[in-house]
DNA sequence: CTTTATTGTAAAGGAAGCTTGACGTAAAAT
DNA sequence: ATTTTACGTCAAGCTTCCTTTACAATAAAG
């Protein structure tokens, strides 16, 4: 799954450490997300979307290995 | 968190077992989700929203307790 | 040059998502 | 009356998400 999260990221000016307080979850998990590591639980994915005024669909892509 | 998912299955007359297999996913995880017992993964909520065809936000609602 | 800010890696452990299998109940179909 | 369909519970076990802690690299700022 890819994501668009440093992108917005930036466009608000937040650094990890800054996204991460605000949405509450330590600086690993954006870096762990921002690089793919691993998915975002869904609430995550939704405070992220509504923190960046868009939806979910905006931020994060589906790919082939996303289907089982 | 709350959902609609029984409402969009009934409305597609999917059963669970017959939407569970659309999605790739074992029964129980339908039945668990619906009742709320735990969320879905991100990119299983997007299936989910492709084969409703409408968007998270339509099928997953926030609430006070997805905050930390 | 030293400090500070930002991004990154690694690893251990706890919490949450998902699977499989077995079993129970109720309603509809034959 | 028996079978089938649909929904539900419980439990064990694996995988994925997320946390915390510690350490490293880079670049910009003083």
């Amino acid at each position: 799954m890819k994501n668009k999260v440093p992108e917005y990221r930036k466009i608000y000016g937040y650094s990890q450490d800054k996204l991460a307080e605000k949405l509450g979850v330590s600086r690993q998990t954006i870096i762990s997300i921002e690089k793919g590591k691993y998915n975002p639980s869904l609430p995550l994915a939704m405070i992220m979307a509504k923190v960046f005024e868009t939806n979910v669909e905006s931020i994060f892509f589906l790919e082939e290995e996303d289907y089982r």
